[in-house]
DNA sequence: CGCCGGATTGAAGGTACTCAATCCGTGTGG
DNA sequence: CCACACGGATTGAGTACCTTCAATCCGGCG
């Protein structure tokens, strides 16, 4: 649980240091502004976000298109569903969620990013934003004007790929999710929920065993295609199994393979 | 059912209106062979599958990456899950489905694909297709070797942001799936599924209230998370209803409004 | 003609939903 | 400092919807 050197107060989120989020955020800019000059070349995530392989010729164009924006906090919109597509955005601290509309009111949660991860890759399509992304706790984001990464991607092959990469990613991953709503049954899905999460805060550096949950029982509920109810109950009997821990938003969990049995076992 | 003006043979789609797919296979190659050259300047699926402005000469060079392939009938798989990517593949004729596989046994549909839309972009980001790829009918398809549509991507702007927007568009697409899959109850996904077939019909020329369908009431239901019997049954209840007629795989939509209201609204 | 696979229909059962009461932790005000 | 209010989480009881299992139907093909 060490504080990070050189500026620590970057990361306003020191209160989460004691429990798990811990030091993922040691990042070397000074205070606050809601617009400044990252160093993507410098930059903790580097390896989650960007491609390995950029020249340092190429990193310092990458740092020259991209932008800080930090002071989201709880509930505060990115963007908007409807919104005019400029940017891609990297989520340097913090955590969002992603949810479509649907005229009658209807809410569908289509993800939780978090650090390291981009999102906004649904709006090239229509150049509108076509879901929500809204802020799950404190964060921050590094902007990439899209115009600009398209022409650094037709200049950088190594860019162009991992750009492309990254958007084939999320096909997959949605795939992924459909496979669940489609095929699961409610503790399948809460244990490949909780599996992903283990796996993404794993490659983080954080526990993959003991987290904090950032969002609420009807968001998880929306994500999985459950309703809050059915969330909590299947919390409560895997906490009945001694699978998993759980006491409100911090989960620990305590038979992974029984969780992965689960998940890929028929019925 | 008006002719399109000046070169009306450039949609040859008007056997369809006969027999629905009847001869989709006319295509100005001669017999047959399993790669053939084609000229995407003159494909009549053009404004489907490639950006439209792109000059002669740009076009000319897509012409020169692209091959034919033909010869896949039902039950033919074009790619399977686990297999080295090369290309991605642009539906000349015939449709496809795509399916992922879960170690148990379990497979969901993840998607039908008809003419002029392009699939196999799972791939890119693995290097590796995650999903398989099955022919629902007698089918041809472009093949388009990503290596090289990459490059070409690098010299032409117009054809990079196409080729996003593709991605993007997919994304997009599964969010949507997802909705449904998410929070939309049997009538509701079954009123979904017809309204975008009709409107993907209709974009093809085709008759948006008559179709065959390409695929069982086992792989509707897998797409949709349902089981077979109960697509069967909201069949049979729309057909009460009033609401469509179906006969085995043969649909006529008679009442638009109704399906856009199940889909629309609420509960 | 009879078989076969896909589709339909029926009846019974199970999973997740709805509605509602209670609990718990946090923050607020007396 | 405690009481209270509030929102989120838990738990319970009854119900709706979809699934399961099974029988039957239908159309195409050998």
């Amino acid at each position: 649980m060490r504080q990070a050197a050189g500026g620590c107060e970057y990361f306003y989120r020191c209160s989460f240091r004691v429990s798990h989020f811990a030091k993922a955020h040691s990042v070397q800019q000074s205070v606050s502004s809601t617009r400044l000059k990252i160093v993507c070349s410098r930059c903790n995530l580097r390896e989650l976000c960007l491609p390995v392989d950029l020249s340092a010729e190429e990193m310092q164009q990458m740092d020259d298109i991209s932008h800080l924006k930090r002071g989201y906090a709880r509930g505060d919109y990115l963007y908007r569903s409807g919104s005019k597509f400029h940017s891609l955005y990297a989520i340097r601290s913090g955590s969002f969620k992603t949810q479509v509309l649907h005229e009658d009111g209807r809410e569908q949660v289509t993800g939780f990013q978090m650090m390291g991860e981009i999102i906004g890759l649904d709006a090239i399509c229509t150049d509108h934003h076509t879901c929500d992304a809204v802020a799950m706790e404190n964060s921050e984001v590094c902007e990439l004007p899209f115009g600009k990464l398209e022409a650094l991607s037709r200049k950088f092959p190594s860019l162009q790929r991992h750009l492309h990469k990254i958007m084939s990613r999320e096909i997959v991953r949605d795939q992924g999710i459909m496979l669940l709503l489609g095929s699961m049954r409610a503790e399948e899905r809460l244990a490949a929920f909780l599996l992903n999460l283990s796996q993404r805060f794993a490659a983080r550096g954080l526990s993959p065993t003991q987290f904090q949950l950032r969002m609420s029982r009807q968001e998880i509920g929306s994500y999985l295609g459950l309703k809050l109810e059915t969330v909590s109950r299947t919390f409560s009997l895997f906490q009945g199994n001694g699978t998993i821990n759980v006491k409100a938003r911090s989960v620990e969990l305590l038979d992974m393979p029984a969780l992965r049995t689960l998940v890929g076992k028929q019925q």
